[in-house]
DNA sequence: CATGAATGAGCTTTCATTCAT
DNA sequence: AATGAATGAAAGCTCATTCAT
């Protein structure tokens, strides 16, 4: 966006800090945010030790900021996928496409191990509360537009707007355990928590069956 | 049980062992497994560095019996929780209490660091495996027996008992994130979709009212 | 020998100490003085580690212990073989016999091992030196033997004496190396050395030839 | 040679390998290898503990560096002085000469350790094996000259070359023992041995005596 | 802009030794 | 006489970070 009034100096500095964070992530996933080394996240993103110094404060600061643009990357597909979408319906519909992405045992990893460093790193747990709160405002700007065209959709209170994030977040734990999990089923099981927490009279005036196949 | 029959030394050890595993507890909720260092183990443990290594061959060998001794007691409880229970309603208003349990942040964090571990340590991932099958092995077992009382109970595949774990197991990630979230709707929440999973005749055929309040 | 006015007691000791040495000799040949561990020593003498401090001040002192006993074997067996023999030449083919002895790779690696740790321990050294001192003393009471027997033979100065000693204790190293080492042109080297060191005259009349077989 | 070719900071890398090799040649001649510590020798070194992993994996490959360095240079030593000796006899004189280098005690001492954990380490074993191989080969590229200069000289046997590793190696448990060695005898009859392994037709001839003096 | 040599604190682990029982 | 629980110093090794070039 204002990548246009950057320098080529700019530019070239944010190629660097991409791909520090590119190695970064390839490391942490593999090796955890404190089994990885300066060392071999230098040497995955071709770069000298000392150099990566010049775009990160510390190591922690390469965590925070990767868990930054994880989350932006997250909340700008999330924005795409709402303004695209006109009802409660498809809005579900698209969520349950996360479902498989969440599903990749290196996302579930390196998910586990950004929540479990929040509870411990209060930078962190910051960063993905933003996250949280801008998912809460999406979704209610989703609904106050469907109330438009479906007058009498309800306020959906933020309470409830976390079981939708629980099935979420919660695969990241199964999917590390259990890996011959049924994706369909889970899909199911989600929609059937979504529309409920999304849409509550649908669910009474048709019970839930066409959809679920 | 067979503690009868143990030796004073025997019992001297095995405290000395839960002594170790409880400073190790302490030590990785606050710092991890890998910011919890030996020292500052046997410090908490009020031991010397040496001596833990008479009950455990390396810090790695502390991290697993811990995990094995998580899960025992999970086990236990839920055997108990099982034993007493007669029927399936009975058995999700009691599965809906170890919501609360998980619901606190210590129990979350150490649960994320577990299976953030599990992902890159397989001996870890076992253990959790094997804890897996025991809970559906357990919940078959109860079905079993909810067949007889109200025949026709289907059997529950393990692909849907997924999804009970899936709530459950993903709370310990919201809790961390946002720990103002609302009990009482996760409860709801979860009541759905155990009865969905559990008792699927049962939701058509009252829907859902008068327990969820 | 004063064995006999020792109590049950002080029996029940000695028996303890050769316990210990026993076990330490086979872990330093396996491990080496400083590889070796006195807990394992302690396991393998079948008693507690703490019991093997009443009997040995420290584990150096059990290393000075060993190689006391093993030089007092080595003197005893070398005195005996003396004292049986009536002239030179038996002398020399007895001594050939301590070759094969010496070609025994663990007993090599403890040669070296004690010889290496003599270098920094004087305590050792002075043990060794002793068995030196005592071996040329021995040889001197031969030769004195011999003399009467054939008038003429000269005195052998201790300085030529050492050329003995060097090729025994030269096998140490080599052995180590070269396993497949052959015995029989060891030992006929050794002869031709020692008859030279012991027995000069003969050497210029009989041609070496008989008894290199 | 090949170190025209080296940029600047391969030299100093190379100077800085050097430096380890020679600060650790140091503390094992005193300590022993177990006994040396890597502080210790990075202390001696002028350099941080860590550093020096920079240019050795472990402590295990400093001590395996530096018996290569020290076998590489008793082997370019024998090359010389092989290539510059135009009979066995010539070569008798020269390989004399090695024996006040062996009668150094601190050479004396690293060759026991080094032998020493030779019977253990079978890298290490290896490289002396190695050197071995070699001192053969040059011996006997050796004999294949002289055979051209005098007709007749025999093969000389593996076994027999023998002897005279014999002879050199035993030198160093000898001096550790006796510092008061005196090297003249020790010439002599190392001269006598090698005569009758290289040019056993010789000895017969002329009886060991103008030379020996 | 870029390197990687250099540091030293801190890690996990082992050990000889002591001492209450 | 005998045990082995307990200690704490020191080992080998790795790491995030700095800085001269």
């Amino acid at each position: 966006m204002d990548d246009m009034c950057k320098s080529a100096r700019e530019l070239r500095a944010d190629r660097r800090r991409r791909q520090v964070l590119d190695a970064a992530g390839a490391c942490f996933r593999e090796e955890g945010f404190h089994g990885a080394s300066m060392s071999r996240i230098a040497a995955r993103a071709d770069m000298s030790v000392g150099h990566i110094y010049r775009y990160f404060d510390s190591k922690d600061a390469i965590i925070i900021a990767l868990v930054q643009r994880d989350c932006a990357q997250v909340e700008a597909s999330l924005r795409r996928m709402i303004a695209s979408a006109g009802n409660v319906e498809t809005i579900i519909t698209r969520l349950r496409k996360s479902i498989p992405w969440m599903l990749d045992r290196d996302r579930a990893a390196i998910f586990l191990e950004i929540h479990a460093e929040a509870s411990r790193n209060p930078k962190i747990a910051a960063v993905l509360a933003e996250l949280d709160r801008n998912f809460r405002g999406l979704m209610k700007e989703l609904i106050t537009r469907a109330r438009r065209t479906r007058p009498g959709t309800p306020d959906i209170p933020d309470a409830k707007m976390e079981l939708i994030l629980l099935m979420l977040h919660g695969i990241a734990a199964r999917i590390t355990i259990n890996p011959d999990i049924d994706p369909q089923v889970l899909m199911e099981g989600f929609e059937k928590v979504a529309l409920s927490v999304l849409a509550p009279e649908t669910l009474c005036a048709e019970p839930a069956a066409p959809r679920a196949s």
